[in-house]
DNA sequence: AAGTGGTCTAGACCACCGA
DNA sequence: CGGTGGTCTAGACCACTTT
């Protein structure tokens, strides 16, 4: 093909989409879809672009820009992955409570509660869910370099993980959603303020009454923008620090 | 020239980079020695290849990267820009607080203090100074959406910018340290706890005395990575909130 | 040696902008 | 209209990994 024009892309209007971005759309919709599990090398550049009928930049480009999302992970002379959600990653993309002086590591959990009912009108706003819908509540302290750092409330929508009460409850949670329910967590929105503990947290967490406490809310969303998380922490800052990287 | 190797490339080892990559190192020495200004125009593509000897495409690849890390903007038609550190840049970039209800804002200033002095032994640390090296300090409260959000406390390297005092306090600083000193912020950590007010802060937010504060200490370093800033904020956050995008 | 992603080139054409 | 960046292709060769 010497014309490089015989193609969707010379529509002189007016929902052009360069080719790259029909590909790439197409392949998260095939990763969203469970065609290749996390973890799992997609086909080669090469036999993706002979399937669809492109070239091989083309695919290439589609490719980079899904390794850059953190949607794969590409592995010179190996393959091109499917990103799991192992603690690394985990650690690294949503985990950003440090200890003072020393390394990221990961928390450890210790539950709380679990239980299933009815979303409050909060919980259907924030996780864009109809009337009557029902939410997964999960309660939990979490400790880091020996000590509690923090209690979150996490809230998902029942219909997103059938049987999860049957389960174990797992450290990482974005593990389970993706290995067990084909859920992916791409991003996440954090809202920080800085609060007063109150009796109750204040026990949970080991600090006098009244201290200074971080407030994480999070929305966290799937590869298809579908809010699948909200989750509340309340963080002891005395011996931990929130990174955050502008760039 | 049909041989692609025939240039550095090819190196067997061991000091190997690619092409695009030494040129996108020249062209940010370039920048950072302060050839083009910010907002100025960089030659065109082809330009810079027929220049440099290299391909267009891989001029665009080098061009590409620098314009992912916000050293540079493209647009269509026009040209390649350097970036500039214009009020809407330093708002999405670099200020991560907004008002509750409503949409991000560019905080005003009324300033406390400007003085220079001797590095404290945290500001050397923190800057990468030598004994002995002299720095500006700065003390300002911010106003957002109508009231006192924070106050915020800045040290600077006195090295950097000459003549400092002489002149007046910008509300965008990042923007004076562009134009006037060619000092480019590119990229800044910050870290961030919950702590409590004491009396003199207090007064100064408005806010009763030990209300929970977010504490924000950030360090900006410029184009090639030299600190440049060490700022610490104290925040209202019962009417506002820090954001934070995990991607 | 074979297969994968990574780099580099060359050239054609499209989309957008300003004169 | 001419110039700029944006898209797409095709092909050669390099670097890395596994067999």
């Amino acid at each position: 093909m010497t014309d490089t024009t015989s193609r969707d892309t010379d529509q002189t209007r007016p929902g052009f989409r360069p080719l790259y971005a029909q590909v790439r759309e197409l392949l998260v919709a095939r990763i969203a879809r469970g065609e290749w599990a996390p973890g799992e090398a997609l086909p080669s550049e090469g036999q993706i672009a002979a399937d669809l009928d492109v070239s091989q930049g083309t695919v290439r480009k589609a490719l980079d820009a899904m390794t850059a999302d953190r949607l794969l992970v590409r592995r010179q002379g190996r393959g091109t992955f499917v990103a799991s959600h192992d603690e690394n990653r985990v650690l690294f993309q949503f985990f950003k409570l440090t200890p003072d002086g020393g390394a990221r590591e990961f928390p450890t959990s210790r539950l709380l509660k679990v239980e299933t009912g009815r979303a409050t009108a909060d919980e259907r706003t924030v996780l864009e869910l109809r009337p009557n819908a029902r939410v997964i509540r999960i309660e939990r302290v979490r400790d880091l370099a020996g000590g509690p750092a923090l209690i979150e409330t996490i809230s998902l929508p029942a219909a997103l993980f059938p049987g999860f009460e049957k389960g174990e409850v797992p450290n990482n949670l974005y593990g389970l959603f993706a290995t067990r329910y084909g859920v992916s967590i791409a991003v996440a929105s954090e809202t920080l303020k800085a609060v007063s503990a109150d009796a109750k947290v204040a026990t949970d967490l080991g600090v006098p009454n009244g201290s200074p406490l971080l407030m994480i809310e999070r929305v966290a969303r799937s590869i298809d923008g579908t809010a699948v998380e909200w989750r509340r922490s309340l963080c002891r800052t005395d011996r931990f620090h929130y990174v955050s990287e502008l760039r």
